[in-house]
DNA sequence: ACCGCCGGGTGCC
DNA sequence: ACCGCCGGGTGCC
């Protein structure tokens, strides 16, 4: 090597004014980079993707302005770039000619060049102390090959933003500002609800052009309904059809991203598979075991063992025929043994070899040779699958489907595989979760499904390295409730992206929970180019549909679309519904309290009344918030059932030591959510998980507070009440408390006017048809309990699922509900904040809401757990409503909520906090 | 690269 | 001639 130096090296400050220089003669620059870099196993684009993931997310940045710069070197590369396309800047800090070079890459991660020196070590500076992320579109191209112009924009923290600018400046680079774009909290609280309402509709109509329908294999043996056949067919299509990627299209010999500008000679990598976003209840498990059988390679069915039973006394196996007498399935063998059929010893094997045939001869038989007979003979329903083998690149000798589910619904995996797959067919199935699940790949990846957990793959993903379901090349992956990988940083979602498989399907009916950022991971694991790369998927939908830009949300829509199949049980096909359920009415009985209740609850109102009078003249009112929730919550247990009520809860007033007021805070926390409530978290607008409790009084999802207070640091107010708010001050509800909670007293039981209104229903029921069965659900679990005795004492046999119970219970009390047996039981206690989505209750068919939520979905929800697939009867609620009360009211303001929900489109946090006061006011009739 | 820069050749017009 | 000028060689970081 020859290196040839002109000046001594000297520091980077010294390096603008001189000037240094190497020799080429006997050196190339490749030797050069495969010695410096292929020892490392990090590839472009994972360099590209790391820089991307650990500056500062899109959502909070600002635009510091634009600049000028110069791609140098273009020859020494082969990467190319086309007018308008977007690239990525990624530090080389290892560069051996200069500690400060900033690489430029196109979309597939090839490199294209460098940004000019003088230019890179100003940038240097800024990217490597993390002041801006330093973004590349190249809108112009000279006509010379060497080098190119690059528009550069520079984006960061609003407070870095003079540091940058000037220090940029300072090296003779004049950042250009456009408008100044300014991005408070309420900025990205108000676009974040217009998304919202935004995303709400990003799923609707995406049925278009996906009407055609596909009848199942006939290992299915559940007749698919027709929008199951129109979603197989689609399906099908998304793993077979090598239709081009949303955004590519075919220019003469090159094909062209129209996103990102991007253009390759290869065809863009297709994405096998998609999202199918079907509301529950619609069969997106029956449908994805159609396809598991459908589909194999080629579009032909998946071969699979079938046991046919020949009719008595008319078939006879003469003879077996085999090109390769090698193997034949031991079931048969065992007949052909007893009647010394084969000629040949065959060796067994399970798996039935392609073109073994066997003939059958009819002939009289005696009765023992009957029964000899109805032995089991093994037949292939699909043939040809060796032949296939050679035809495409694809590794045909992937089998297995590889299924990721939540515990909770992984006994259902297994019992639709039991219902929808015919019993003659040997599928086969393996459950992989407990700790002696068979780690063998070879047998892993032999079977026909694989069910698994989350936490078992990112369990097995964490421990070792040769974790046995990443060790295997899948025909299929499928993510059961899809959406629960939304966070890319979790174990959870690392392992699920280091799968690997020729298709990837996400089953779920929620795809975006929180926001648009939940989507970036749903593509990164289809792998659809280029946004599995976060950069691009910042830069070309995250940041412009955060900023409210319309193109990026059609953009973002067209990408949906492309991949998602989504129904609702109100979509209609060819103007009719997509599934016909029994009707459906909802009644509301008045419940008239008795006139000690009434007195008592006038009592009550009486006095939370003046205590709410007072804080709104104070102009306090979201500041007591939690005090005004305690009294709405105390008159709607009046409604319900005296004893409800907790042992009255101190003022929060004055409070001494910070351990009284950690007790007070506690006890406020209690009676919102102990009693099993359903609040909204005011920053997700949800109902809140893992609640934590201000020193404000406010309740709040603890990961959403979290985040408040992380983007506004030491300024961090609530959103609510504005007082200061800090991380450290967040209390939890004790775990300890929240059993104590289950435990209630059953001596000395009384009744209540909504107890005798239900019991009077039920006994109504049981007079007509004794085999009705009924959901009694309530926000309050003590009410659930309260109500146990009068059902025991009346006879009724019931089963109760509320928030406490395990998985294991939980499984079981749905099954022993769901029986129809004769001793089976007929009511189900059921807390309307348990379970959640995927509960089947279809044995009830009528429901009984005890008492009215804040959330009109929730109850909706519920009732959607008897009221869809599968339900044979009339579906009949009930909603017991007190009248002249509180829940009157709520009703009202239910209707008016849900009115906002859909209008929402433009609503502020301020008018949120307009319209709570407001619905105070009115629930107060003040 | 239809540039800039370097360094050797050259030297009135 | 310790200059200027010309024209060939050359070229990312």
């Amino acid at each position: 090597m020859c290196v040839r130096v002109s000046l001594s090296q000297c520091s980077p400050g010294a390096m603008f004014s001189r000037r240094w220089r190497f020799g080429w003669d006997s050196y190339s620059e490749v030797d050069l980079f495969t010695t410096r870099y292929d020892t490392s196993t990090e590839t472009l684009s994972q360099a590209i993707q790391a820089a991307a993931s650990e500056g500062p997310d899109a959502d909070g940045s600002v635009l510091f302005g634009h600049l000028r710069g110069t791609v140098v070197g273009l020859k020494y590369y082969t990467g190319v770039v086309n007018q308008g396309e977007m690239v990525g800047l990624v530090r080389q800090p290892q560069n051996p000619y200069d500690r400060n070079a900033v690489m430029v890459a196109n979309i597939y991660g090839n490199q294209v060049g460098h940004i000019k020196r003088e230019l890179a070590a100003a940038m240097a500076h800024v990217m490597d102390n993390n002041l801006a992320k330093v973004e590349g579109v190249v809108h112009s191209r000279t006509t010379n090959s060497f080098t190119m112009p690059v528009m550069l924009s520079f984006w960061g923290k609003e407070e870095n933003k003079s540091a940058v600018t000037e220090f940029m400046a300072r090296r003779g680079y004049k950042l250009n500002t456009g408008f100044k774009v300014v991005i408070t909290f309420f900025h990205i609280y108000s676009s974040f609800v217009q998304l919202k309402n935004a995303f709400d509709n990003l799923f609707e109509g995406l049925m278009e052009s996906k009407d055609g329908e596909k009848e199942a294999a006939e290992a299915v043996g559940t007749p698919l309904l027709p929008h199951q056949k129109q979603a197989l067919s689609w399906m099908c299509a998304r793993e077979n059809k090598s239709s081009l990627p949303p955004f590519w299209e075919k220019r003469g010999e090159l094909y062209y991203n129209s996103l990102t500008c991007f253009s390759a000679k290869e065809v863009p990598e297709r994405v096998c598979g998609g999202i199918l976003a079907d509301d529950m209840g619609l069969g997106k498990t029956l449908t994805t075991i159609a396809l598991i059988l459908t589909n194999f390679h080629k579009g032909r069915p998946l071969p699979v063992e079938k046991c046919v039973r020949f009719s008595v006394g008319e078939c006879y196996i003469s003879s077996v025929h085999a090109t390769t007498p090698a193997c034949v399935h031991p079931c048969l063998l065992s007949t052909c043994r007893r009647r010394s059929l084969l000629k040949s010893k065959p060796k067994l094997n399970h798996r039935w070899p392609p073109n073994l045939k066997v003939t059958l001869v009819t002939k009289s038989l005696s009765k023992t040779e009957k029964d000899d007979i109805l032995c089991v003979c093994v037949c292939v329903l699909c043939e040809g699958v060796e032949s296939a083998m050679a035809e495409t690149a694809d590794d045909l000798s992937a089998r297995a489907t590889l299924i990721i589910s939540p515990l909770s619904v992984l006994s259902n995996w297994l019992d639709q595989f039991e219902q929808h797959v015919r019993p003659d067919v040997k599928l086969n199935v393996y459950l992989y979760y407990g700790s002696d699940r068979n780690r063998s790949k070879k047998f892993l990846s032999t079977q026909d499904v694989v069910i698994t957990t989350y936490n078992v793959l990112s369990a097995d993903f964490g421990v070792s390295v040769d974790s046995p379901l990443h060790g295997i090349s899948w025909l299929r992956v499928v993510l059961d409730e899809g959406h629960i990988i939304r966070n890319p940083n979790a174990q959870m979602s690392k392992a699920v992206l280091d799968l690997k498989a020729q298709r990837r399907w996400i089953l779920s009916g929620t795809p975006i929970q929180n926001s648009i950022k939940d989507m970036w991971m749903l593509l990164a694991f289809l792998r659809l180019k280029p946004f599995d790369v976060r950069e691009w998927w910042n830069r070309v939908i995250q940041r412009p549909v955060t900023q409210g830009d319309r193109t990026g949300l059609q953009n973002l829509q067209t990408l949906v679309k492309c991949i998602t199949l989504r129904r609702t049980k109100s979509s209609e096909v060819n103007g009719r519904p997509l599934v016909s359920l029994p009707e459906k009415t909802v009644c509301v009985e008045q419940v008239e309290l008795s006139r000690s209740e009434r007195e008592e609850y006038e009592l009550a109102r009486t006095e939370g009344r003046n205590t709410i009078r007072r804080y709104v003249a104070e102009g306090t009112i979201l500041r007591n918030y939690a005090d005004v929730l305690a009294i709405l919550m105390r008159l709607r247990q009046h409604c319900c059932h005296p004893d409800l009520l907790s042992k009255t809860s101190s003022d929060l007033g004055a409070s001494a030591t910070p351990a009284e007021l950690r007790e007070r805070l506690i006890e406020k926390l209690r009676s919102v959510l102990a009693s099993g409530s359903d609040e909204e978290c005011s920053v997700c607008l949800d109902s809140v998980r893992l609640p934590v409790i201000t020193h404000c009084a406010h309740v709040y999802c603890r990961p959403c507070i979290t985040e408040v207070i992380s983007t506004e640091q030491e300024t961090a107010k609530c959103p609510l009440c504005r007082n200061e708010i800090k991380t450290s001050e967040l209390v939890e509800f004790p775990q300890e408390l929240m059993e104590e909670e289950s435990s209630t007293n059953s001596e000395n039981w009384r009744t209540s006017s909504k107890v005798q209104s239900l019991m009077g229903n039920l006994l109504r029921l049981r007079c007509d048809d004794g085999s009705i069965k009924s959901l009694v659900v309530s926000q309050f679990t003590r009410f659930l309990t309260i109500l146990e005795t009068p059902l025991r004492e009346h006879g009724f046999r019931f089963v109760r699922l509320d928030g406490t119970m395990n998985q294991k219970r939980r499984t079981r009390v749905i099954e022993e509900f769901q029986s129809s047996a004769a001793d089976s039981p007929t009511v189900m206690l059921l807390s309307l904040k348990a379970g959640g989505v995927g509960l089947n209750l279809t044995a009830a068919s009528h429901v009984f809401l005890m008492d009215p939520a804040w959330n009109p979905a929730t109850e909706e929800q519920c009732i959607d757990r008897c009221h869809r697939l599968g339900q044979m009867r009339k579906v009949v609620v009930t909603k017991f409503i007190v009248k002249d009360s509180v829940e009157e009211k709520m009703v009202a303001i239910q209707r008016k909520k849900q009115d906002l929900v859909e209008k929402a489109f433009g609503s502020t946090n301020s008018d949120r906090k307009t319209s709570r006061i407001d619905d105070i006011k009115a629930l107060m009739e003040l």
